[in-house]
RNA sequence: GGGCUCAUAGCUCAGUUGGUUAGAGCGCUGCAUUCACAUUGCAGAGGUCUCAGGUUCGAGUCCUGAUGGGCCCACCA
C-alpha cells in the first residue's frame, strides 16, 4: 500500500488527550470489539473484574487494578486468544446502606420509619441513579471490558445461583444455624462485620475485684482477686479462668468462689488463654458478651448466659438486682458501688488504657451472642488449600502465597449472616405457626415500631399486617424453617403463614462465586467456554475474603479452580509514603491527574510504579514522564509525515527486500525491535509489568526517535528508511498499545492502511 | 506475641536463577532553540548498595545476626 497518492495529515502540535480519548473508546464500543466470542480455534482467556461499589467511585487502588487488567486482556486479545474482561459491579450491603442512611438522615428520617421491602426498593433506586458514575469512570480508563456482558450482584440470575448454592449446601449438610457472638452496636441498632470494627484506645478505670474463696484451708487467701474494666454483667458470670502452666494459680483449678455480686457459686477453671503476667492471671467470664469468654466457654461447654439487650441496658431479671435496666455506663458505677460498699473491690487503677471495639459509624460495640447462618468450612478450605499447594493456582508475587495458606490452615466457620436490608436476602421462610418464639420488628399500620415475639405480637395485630410491615426478624437457633426463595404461600396457597428471614448474606458469600455468576453457571455456553478463568487479579488485602472464598465456591460448585493465576497488586499510597486517608487528608483523586496528564499516563505511570505487588506511593513524576511519552509518539508521528511529504519519495511497504537495500542502522534497529517483541512477551507472562513498560519506553525513544530519526535525516534513500520507520513504529505502536491504548490507537489511525484492523484487535508482533 | 516486607543516587524506586565499569523517572549543573516535539535535544555531576559477620574464584543479589521503617494477624480480661 503506497502512501504518497494521500496527503500527509496535519497533527497539531501537541497530543490532545481531552479530545482524543472519549473519541476513540467511542468508536471501540460502537465496533464492538471488546465483544468475545466462543471461538473453538481460539483458545479462551478470561479475567473478571473484581466489581467496584456500584453507587462508589474509582479510587487510585481501582484505577490501577483497572490498568494491569485492561493491559493484560488487550495483550492477550491481540495474540489471537478469545479474550473477555467480564465487568460488573457490587451491591456491597452494608457499605451502600450506610450511605443511604446518611441521606436519609439528612432529610430527618432513618430506616426505623420504612418496613423492609420499601426499605431496599428505596435503596435500589438510590443506587440506580448512582451506578452510571462508575460505569463513565471505567469507560474513561480504557477499560476493554465486555459491556454486553455486564452482571451486578443483585442480578435475577445472581440470585437465583447464590439462593441455589445455599440450598445445594445446607442438602449437603454445610449450612447450620448456631448462636454466635457478633459485634453488635446498640447505638446503630446493628451487627458489624470485624472488617467493620475498628479499635479505639480508651482510658477507662480497671477494677481489681475481690472474690471470696470458697473452702478455704489454712494459709490460702481470703480472696481470689480478677481485675476488669466492666464489672457490671459480673451478676451473670459462673466461672473464673487461669493458666494451667501459671505455678502460682494452679491450686485455684477446681476451686469455687463466690460471686461477690450475687452470692452464687462460682467455679475457677483452666485454660491457656489466660495471660499469668497480665492483671492478676485470673480471669472472669462473660462467655455472652466478649469473644474471647465466648471461645473458652464453648472449649469448656460453659452456660452462656446474656446480661445485657440489645438497647445496651442490663436485663430485666432477677439476679441484675440494682442494675436491672439500666444502661451499661450506669449500671457499670452502679456495680462498682455495690462492690465498693460490700469491700470487694481492692483496688482501681484510673490511669487504663485499652482498645475498645467501635463501630466505623462510631458506636460501641457491645458483643452480644445472636443467632447466626454458618457455613462449614471444614471439608471446602482443605481441597482450596491444596490447589494452591499443588500448583493449580499459582500466586504472585510467591511471597503473599503465605498469607493465604495461613489463612486456609486457620480458617474457621464462617458467618454469613447480616443483618442489613441492602444485599441477598437468605432465603430462608419460618411459618408463623410453628414459631410463635419469632422476635419480630415490625411496622405497625399506624407507623409505630413494635417488638416482641410473634406469638404475642399476633394477639394484636393480624398477621398481614405483621408481614407487611416487617422490618426484622430474630429466629432462635432452632426456629424451624423452610428453604425457598419465594414465600411457600405463592405456590401453596393452603400453606400455612410464613415470615422471610431479614438477614441477608455477607456480601463475600456472593461475590465469592463472581467467577460463577458473571458467566452464568450452571448451563450457559460462556461458562462452558471461558471457566476457569485464567488469571484473578486484585489488591492483596482481600485475599482472605475474596480470593479465598472464591477458590472454595469454584471448587466445591464445580471441582475446578476459577483462576489459573492470582496476581496480587500493591497499594496504592500517598505521595507522602503514606497509606492515604481522609483524616491525614492526603488521598490522591486520580481523577485529577488523569484529566490533567491523560489516561495513558495515568495508567502507565501506575503500572511502571509496581511491578512486584509491593505497595508504593503514588508515582507522580512517572505519569508526567509518561505523558511526555505520549507527546513524543505523537510528534514521531508528526515528523514522519513531514518528512514524507518534505522528501516526496513513494514509501514501500516493508518487506525483507526493502530491507535488504538498508545499512547497518536499519538492520540493527530491526534487530533491536525483534528482540524487544520476545523480551516484552517474557516479561508480561511474569506479570513483570514495570520492566515491559520500561523497555519499550527505552526503545521507542532512545533507539527509535533519538537514534534513528536522526538517522533518517541524513539518509539519501529515504524511501528505504521511512519504510523501516513504518515497520518498526507501527509494531511498537501494537507493543506499547496495551499500556497506553488511546495514543497508540489514534495514531495507529493515521499509519494504517485501509484493510488493516483497529489496532485493539489487530496481531501481536511475531518474531 | 506470630507472620510478611523494605533499607540501592537529593527524591521515588528497578536490579528476575550470585558473574564484567550498579540502572530508570524526577530533580540538579552546563550548553543548545527559524528547520517534529521546551511535554525538546546534547553533555555532565551524583551511590564504600543500612551495619557486622559468613558462604563463594566472585555478593546489591545467598546465609546468620544487629539497627531502623512499613504492613498483616492475634491479643489487650
Amino acid at each position: 500500500m503506497l502512501k504518497s497518492d494521500k496527503m500527509s495529515p496535519q497533527l497539531p502540535k501537541q497530543f490532545n488527550h481531552k479530545e482524543i480519548e472519549p473519541k476513540i473508546y467511542k468508536m471501540w464500543e460502537e465496533k464492538g470489539l471488546f465483544m468475545a466470542t466462543r471461538d473453538p480455534k481460539k483458545i479462551p482467556y478470561t479475567i473478571v473484574l473484581p466489581p467496584p461499589n456500584a453507587s462508589g467511585r474509582m479510587h487510585t487502588g481501582n484505577v490501577l487494578m483497572v490498568a494491569i487488567e485492561d493491559l493484560l486482556i488487550r495483550w492477550k486479545r491481540m495474540k489471537g486468544y478469545s479474550a473477555l474482561w467480564l465487568p460488573g459491579t457490587d451491591h456491597a450491603g452494608f457499605e451502600t446502606q450506610v450511605t443511604y442512611e446518611r441521606e436519609l438522615k439528612k432529610q430527618g428520617k432513618s430506616r426505623f420509619d420504612f418496613d423492609r421491602e420499601t426499605l431496599y426498593n428505596n435503596i435500589w433506586e438510590f443506587v440506580q441513579q448512582n451506578k452510571g458514575i462508575i460505569e463513565d469512570q471505567l469507560k474513561k480508563m480504557g477499560a476493554s471490558v465486555d459491556w454486553s456482558r455486564y452482571t451486578f450482584t443483585l442480578d435475577p440470575h445472581v440470585i437465583k445461583t447464590v439462593h441455589a448454592t445455599f440450598k445445594k449446601m445446607h442438602d449437603d449438610g454445610l449450612i447450620y444455624r448456631d448462636n454466635y457472638i457478633v459485634n453488635f452496636s446498640p447505638k446503630d441498632g446493628t451487627t458489624f462485620a470485624d472488617l467493620e470494627v475498628k479499635t479505639e484506645e480508651r482510658n477507662d478505670p480497671f477494677y481489681y475485684v475481690r472474690y471470696p474463696l470458697l473452702d478455704r484451708k489454712d494459709g490460702e487467701v481470703e480472696f481470689v482477686v480478677c481485675a476488669t474494666v466492666r464489672p457490671e454483667p459480673i451478676f451473670i458470670d459462673t466461672h473464673l479462668a487461669v493458666n494451667p502452666s501459671d505455678e502460682s494459680k494452679k491450686w485455684l483449678i477446681g476451686r469455687q468462689v463466690s460471686n461477690p455480686l450475687t452470692g452464687a457459686t462460682m467455679n475457677i477453671i483452666a485454660d491457656s488463654f489466660v495471660d499469668p503476667a497480665f492483671g492478676t492471671g485470673v480471669v472472669k467470664l462473660t462467655p455472652a458478651h466478649d469473644k474471647n469468654d465466648f471461645d473458652v466457654a464453648r472449649r469448656h461447654n460453659l452456660p452462656i448466659l446474656t446480661a445485657i439487650d440489645m438497647r445496651g441496658k442490663v436485663l430485666n431479671i432477677p439476679e441484675a438486682g440494682e442494675l436491672a435496666g439500666l444502661y451499661v455506663t450506669k449500671a457499670r458505677k452502679k456495680a462498682v458501688e455495690i462492690l465498693q460498699a460490700k469491700g470487694f473491690i481492692e483496688k482501681i487503677d484510673e490511669k487504663y488504657v485499652h482498645g475498645v471495639s467501635v463501630s466505623y459509624k462510631g458506636g460501641d460495640i457491645e458483643p452480644m451472642v445472636l443467632p447466626n447462618w454458618f457455613v462449614k468450612v471444614e471439608t471446602l478450605k482443605k481441597p482450596a488449600l491444596d490447589a494452591v499447594l499443588n500448583g493449580d493456582i499459582t500466586i504472585y508475587p510467591k511471597w503473599r502465597e503465605v498469607t493465604y495458606t495461613q489463612w486456609m490452615e486457620e480458617m474457621r466457620d464462617w458467618p454469613i449472616s447480616r443483618q442489613v436490608v441492602w444485599g441477598i436476602r437468605i432465603p430462608v421462610w419460618y411459618s408463623a405457626k410453628e414459631n410463635p418464639e419469632l422476635v419480630v420488628s415490625f411496622l405497625s399500620a399506624d407507623g409505630k415500631v413494635l417488638n416482641g415475639t410473634l406469638g404475642d405480637l399476633l394477639k394484636d395485630h393480624n398477621f398481614a399486617e405483621i408481614k407487611n410491615g416487617l422490618q426484622t426478624l430474630i429466629a432462635p437457633k432452632n426456629a424451624k424453617y423452610v428453604i425457598s426463595s419465594e414465600d411457600p404461600k405463592l405456590s401453596d396457597s393452603t400453606a400455612e403463614d410464613f415470615l422471610p428471614e431479614t438477614d441477608t448474606f455477607d456480601t463475600w458469600f456472593s461475590s465469592g462465586q463472581w467467577p460463577l455468576v458473571t458467566l452464568h453457571y450452571p448451563d450457559s455456553e460462556d461458562f462452558n467456554y471461558f471457566y476457569p478463568t485464567s488469571v484473578l487479579e486484585t489488591g492483596w488485602e482481600i485475599i482472605r475474603f475474596w480470593v479465598s472464598r472464591m477458590i472454595m465456591f469454584g471448587i466445591y460448585l464445580t471441582g475446578k479452580s476459577p483462576f489459573k493465576d492470582v496476581y496480587l497488586h500493591g497499594i496504592v499510597k500517598a505521595l507522602d509514603g503514606k497509606k492515604m486517608s481522609k483524616s491525614l487528608g492526603n488521598v490522591i483523586n486520580p481523577e485529577e491527574y488523569q484529566e490533567q496528564y491523560g489516561t495513558d499516563a495515568l495508567r502507565m505511570g501506575l503500572i511502571s510504579g509496581t511491578a512486584n505487588g509491593k505497595d508504593f506511593a503514588f508515582p507522580k513524576d512517572k505519569v508526567i514522564a509518561f505523558r511526555n511519552f505520549a507527546n513524543k509518539l505523537w510528534n514521531m508521528t508528526r515528523f514522519m509525515f513531514m518528512l514524507e511529504e518534505s522528501s516526496g519519495v513513494v514509501v514501500p511497504e516493508y518487506s525483507d527486500v526493502v530491507l535488504a537495500r538498508g545499512n547497518d542502522a536499519d538492520r540493527k534497529i530491526v534487530g533491536e525491535l525483534h528482540k524487544l517483541v520476545g523480551e516484552i512477551d517474557t516479561e508480561l507472562e511474569k506479570y513483570r509489568f514495570g520492566e515491559a513498560g520500561d523497555k519499550i519506553y527505552h526503545f521507542m525513544w532512545d533507539s527509535l526517535a533519538a537514534s534513528y530519526i536522526e538517522h533518517i535525516k541524513d539518509r539519501q534513500d529515504k524511501d528505504v528508511a521511512l519504510s523501516i520507520f513504518r515497520y518498526v513504529f507501527k509494531n511498537c505502536l501494537k507493543l506499547l498499545h496495551p499500556f497506553m491504548p488511546f495514543v497508540t490507537e489514534e495514531l495507529w489511525g493515521y499509519m494504517k492502511s485501509d484493510d488493516e484492523a483497529e489496532l485493539v484487535v489487530n496481531e501481536w508482533p511475531q518474531v
